[in-house]
DNA sequence: TAGAAGCAGATTTTT
DNA sequence: TCTGCTTCTA
């Protein structure tokens, strides 16, 4: 019995064992918290004689998702006939609806609409609005409000300015829009849930009891609607186990607040609380300096990492004059480690922008460092990738014009933005959708010759193609690669290289998807893309580089953290915000295991000027002084030799860098103008 | 219709 | 500085 519970600690070990009622097991940085709820759920399973199908488990991040199954998959003894349901927050929502919509009058073939074609459908609705506003800042309003559950009219009635009033209308018009189209947001996704649970006893009773025992990771990132959702899950049986800690809650601007942590034991009856305070991950300097960090906060339920890892390195704070010689002497560390013997992948690279990315990935270029970059641009974001994916759905449905709009002209057809506009306009108005307008004539007047052939020759191809996904979904993978040229480019561009390679990749996924998964078709292939993020990449041999936001729940043996200056990191001036910057820093911190290293810049590049820069109140709150050796390094460089990267000052030119140096000659780039000048006429500055 | 030129805007990000 | 979008022009 004690076998799947052996290697806990005693507070892990409650943690786990405790069955019944409300637990909030708070779990600071690297103290086991995934070992802990991995066992508690096979604890429930093979210990308790819970049925799997009884519980859920909910996270935020499908990476979570798939290591807790795998975790908890392996404590397990004996194999599962039925696994436990273990998903995001937003797939539960999907799986949720798929059964239930039908609740609300649609039907279950809603599709799933990402941020690119949210912006396509704000664009649309309110193009008076983006003189006011981009469409990202009227996503933000729409989804604030959903997850404050908060509906358009309600929006509406509650504008108390002009501008809150046009958000809301665009708001409302977006929500018609998605209704008429059976189309769903993320936010949907939990918000819909929850109104049929809200509006039918009978289904919310019936769920709830399903799902006895529900567990969830990442607490202090749930926001309202979630929150609610939860309780309307736990209605029957108040077994919530949420794991967190609210010391690395940094999604405030996403909605999630840290005081439902803060307050759990208000909110659920009876509430249990364990802390998990040792840290198995970072050596002790490290966790001196985050405890210190993260000790100049309030509002904290109180705790302090504890070192199990014994004494290591001190934190190194790298100070240098600007982003070029901060990049060099991080590559030349990083270039130190690795010769050591260190593994690239066990070093990682963590900014607060990722705008900062840039001057990194240069010197890892510059010193041949293998690097990589996670969460630049996301794969299913790409331009090219979402074509195919708008051709697999019109493939499957002719009249969803959405998808329609977005390749009309991919490859180029002759149809441009005039006639595009025409066809639609002439389309809604006679509430058609464009395939059947075109198939019943009604464009006839508007297109001319070569334009109706060429629509009608891409239904035709679309027929040809339909006919084959009919017949297997892999020989349709070939045919469509055939007959629609996605790229119609005959330039070899490195970036046309990369779009081919994108484009085969996702074909890879759909054969992937095709053969684990005979059963499903296209469709079901397109919902699953909606919510992943096709992220899942293997860190290969090369050195991590990523925001900080992007690190949490990652662990490195040597971290380093640059742009520690004031206006960088933190980011924001307003004291409110510091507190989410703090806890920002934190998850940095706490990222390390054997050493951290912080750097800061005196001077850096930033949207087209240079700044000067004060360091980071964080090095000082964290406990760490100027280092004397890294300050004298830049100061001892300096006299007659210069340095690539280092700034100097020309009396006609003014500030610039030295991008490179042949004898007494420097190649310097004075803000975007590179000149070629005699040393003695520039000074070091 | 399609390429060129001109202009604003530029956190953090998962699903 | 760089990007992505709108407007202009052939």
């Amino acid at each position: 019995m004690d076998t799947i519970l052996a290697s806990l600690n005693n507070a892990q070990r409650e943690a786990a064992t405790h069955i019944d009622g409300a637990l909030l097991i708070l779990a600071g940085a690297g103290s086991g918290k995934t070992k802990t709820i991995t066992t508690r759920l096979a604890y429930l399973i093979q210990e308790v004689g819970i049925p799997p199908s009884s519980t859920l488990t909910l996270t935020f991040t499908n990476k979570a998702a798939n290591e807790m199954r795998t975790r908890a998959l392996a404590l397990l003894q004996t194999p599962l006939t039925v696994p436990p349901l273990l998903c995001t927050f937003h797939r539960f929502g999907l799986l949720f609806l798929k059964f239930y919509i039908h609740h609300l009058g649609r039907a279950p073939t809603f599709n799933l609409l990402d941020t690119d074609d949210q912006k396509r459908v704000v664009k649309k609705l309110s193009p008076t609005l983006l003189a006011h506003y981009t469409p990202a800042q009227i996503l933000g309003f729409i989804s604030s409000c959903k997850n404050q559950i908060i509906s358009p009219k309600q929006a509406i009635q509650e504008a108390n300015s002009q501008k809150y009033k046009d958000l809301s209308l665009a708001y409302e018009a977006y929500d018609n829009f998605l209704q008429a189209n059976n189309m769903l947001d993320f936010d949907d996704l939990l918000l819909l849930s929850y109104h049929i649970l809200c509006a039918n006893e009978q289904v919310a009773r019936e769920v709830s009891m399903q799902y006895n025992y529900i567990m969830v990771d990442e607490y202090q990132d749930t926001n309202y609607l979630q929150i609610e959702l939860l309780r309307k899950l736990c209605s029957t049986h108040n077994n919530l186990c949420v794991v967190g800690d609210d010391d690395q809650s940094i999604y405030s601007w996403r909605g999630a607040d840290v005081n439902y942590i803060l307050n759990f034991s208000a909110m659920f009856a009876k509430a249990h609380i364990i802390k998990l305070q040792e840290n198995y991950r970072s050596k002790e300097p490290i966790l001196r300096a985050a405890n210190a960090l993260i000790a100049h906060n309030h509002n904290r339920l109180g705790k302090d990492l504890i070192s199990t890892q014994g004494d290591g390195e001190q934190v190194e704070l790298i100070s240098s004059e600007n982003e070029v010689q901060e990049a060099d002497t991080i590559a030349t560390k990083i270039q130190e480690l690795i010769s050591q013997g260190e593994s690239p992948q066990e070093i990682a690279i963590l900014f607060r922008l990722n705008a900062l990315s840039r001057s990194i990935e240069e010197g890892l270029n510059r010193a041949r460092i293998p690097y990589r970059l996670i969460g630049a641009t996301r794969f299913y974001e790409r331009a090219e990738v979402k074509n195919a994916l708008a051709y697999f759905r019109l493939i499957l449905d002719y009249d969803d014009n959405f998808s329609l709009e977005r390749i009309i002209n991919i490859p180029r057809r002759g149809i441009g933005k005039v006639t595009q506009d025409k066809i639609l306009a002439t389309a809604t108005h006679q509430n058609l959708s464009v395939h059947k307008a075109l198939t019943q004539g009604k464009l006839d007047n508007i297109l001319s010759i070569s334009q109706k052939e060429a629509l009608t020759e891409l239904f035709a191809t679309l027929d040809i193609l339909r006919e084959c996904l009919d017949k297997s979904a892999l020989d349709f993978l070939e045919m469509f690669d055939e007959k629609i040229d996605l790229l119609s480019t005959t330039k070899n561009t490195q970036d046309d290289i990369d779009r081919r390679a994108n484009i085969e990749e996702l074909y890879g996924y759909f054969r992937d998807y095709i053969l684990q998964n005979p059963h499903l078709g296209l469709d079901d292939f397109l919902n699953d893309l909606s919510l992943s993020s096709g992220l899942d990449v293997d860190i290969e041999n090369s050195v991590c580089c990523m925001s900080v936001h992007s690190s949490k729940g990652l662990e490195f043996s040597y971290v380093f953290i640059v742009g520690l200056e004031e206006g960088f990191f933190p980011l924001v001036r307003d004291e409110s915000d510091i507190q989410e910057e703090r806890r920002l820093a934190y998850v940095a911190f706490t990222r390390a295991k054997n050493k951290l290293f912080l750097s800061n810049v005196h001077s850096r590049f930033y949207k087209g000027r240079r700044e000067e820069l004060g360091i980071s109140r964080f090095v000082r709150e964290a406990g760490i002084l100027p280092n004397k050796q890294s300050a004298k390094k830049t100061n001892d460089n300096n006299a007659h030799t210069f340095a690539k990267g280092d700034v100097i000052k020309h009396k006609i030119f003014g500030m610039g860098i030295i991008l490179a140096i042949q004898d007494d000659k420097l190649t310097i780039n004075f803000g975007g103008n590179v000149r070629s000048i005699m040393q003695e006429f520039v000074q070091k500055v």
